[in-house]
DNA sequence: TCCGTTCGATACGTGAATGTATCCGATACA
DNA sequence: TGTATCGGATACATTCACGTATCGAACGGA
């Protein structure tokens, strides 16, 4: 483990540190891929040395992994913030629009996120963090449209609530990956908007 | 340039050796990922030595790009061929089931098209060639879709026969994310029939 | 303020991957 | 079959990133 665990003792400025470490890895992450970047790039980048690095993390996958759990945690919040907005009653359109602005509202973390895929895509223990993660999300969704049932009306093609969950998150992840190759994100956002609304009601509704 | 342009001559054994290359790179990179390959374990699983490589490609970025387009020239291929199957009118299910048959058969090709797209969403010049491999799929389906106006309405939410061509590939990606996740092929297949249905019928479909 | 502990910097040795230069066997063509 | 060219193997020097071990400074508690 690299924090020690013989004492709960934990300076302020090891969290300091590794906060600074983390953001760093961020944008340095985002910036050149995973795959290319060494352990000093990052140090250098958060205005450490290398010692700082092997103090707090023991590779480099760790200190992805870690990345990973606190950026997915915050855009979670964030979504189940978004989607909670409103009263008890669902406005299909605004919510959408409201979680669409936070899905896709940060090219830096798509990137971070499809790097994350891939390395998860060889791992199955990263893969099951990675399910978990939406699976977090899909719960909020489903949550949310379940109390929405009655309003709106689901197309029955996609099966249950779980099922149009599964497929807002399809949604979403397909819009992502064309938004990393244009990177026209209003485009991106607009259209996320439109296939979301295309799934979420039948076919009959021609305004948006 | 890694191939003399002094002389038109190729040798039989160059082209042998460079196709063993490729194969070699795409079992390696669909293994472990682009950015954890070294030249010389691309060579090693061809049965050759650095030297060949060098002889053939300038970079591994290069060969990667080679490789890229190799696979998604059968894959465009394959799927034009499996949109021509019947006749000049389109039975939405059937080419449904085929295409989704080609395009999520082979992990490995997702694998290697995932690292691609990340590499892709870095360099401008490279995210061209595959803008332009998606706009391949985009017109196949486009011009099959078109086909079939009248038998089956598209939902007017999509817009155009293009819109709906751009939700049956955003649908593929969404799809494709969740099998690199899960690893269930079957399930994927499956569903990807269910969303595109979903999407290429308006609502009042329930049967499928 | 003092002292023990913790944190991060520096210096070092090591292994791996790279690109090049050179050499020998294979290949095509007359 | 002979010969000139081509393709790939080998050897080499170099660079780079890694992990560790050690040291000085910052920190927190008494």
């Amino acid at each position: 483990m690299a924090v020690k665990e013989t004492t709960g003792r934990v300076t302020k400025r090891r969290v300091r540190t590794r906060a600074n470490l983390l953001d760093a890895a961020f944008a340095v992450f985002a910036a050149k891929g995973f795959g290319r970047v060494s352990i000093e790039e990052v140090c250098e980048a958060a205005g450490y040395s290398r010692g700082a690095f092997y103090s707090n993390f023991d590779s480099l996958d760790e200190l992805f992994f870690a990345l990973y759990r606190q950026r997915a945690d915050l855009i979670a919040e964030q979504v189940s913030g978004a989607l909670a907005l409103d009263g008890p009653d669902l406005d299909v359109p605004a919510a959408v629009d409201r979680v669409t602005e936070v899905l896709l509202l940060d090219r830096d973390w798509l990137l971070v996120k499809t790097d994350f895929l891939v390395h998860a895509a060889r791992d199955p223990a990263v893969a099951q963090a990675l399910l978990e993660h939406r699976a977090r999300l899909r719960g909020a969704i489903a949550d949310r449209l379940a109390r929405a049932r009655g309003h709106t009306a689901l197309p029955a093609v996609l099966g249950d609530i779980d099922g149009a969950a599964h497929a807002v998150v399809a949604a979403y992840d397909g819009v992502t990956t064309q938004l990393l190759l244009d990177r026209d994100g209003e485009h991106a956002r607009a259209w996320l908007g439109q296939l979301l609304t295309a799934l979420l009601t039948d076919g009959s509704d021609t305004t948006r």
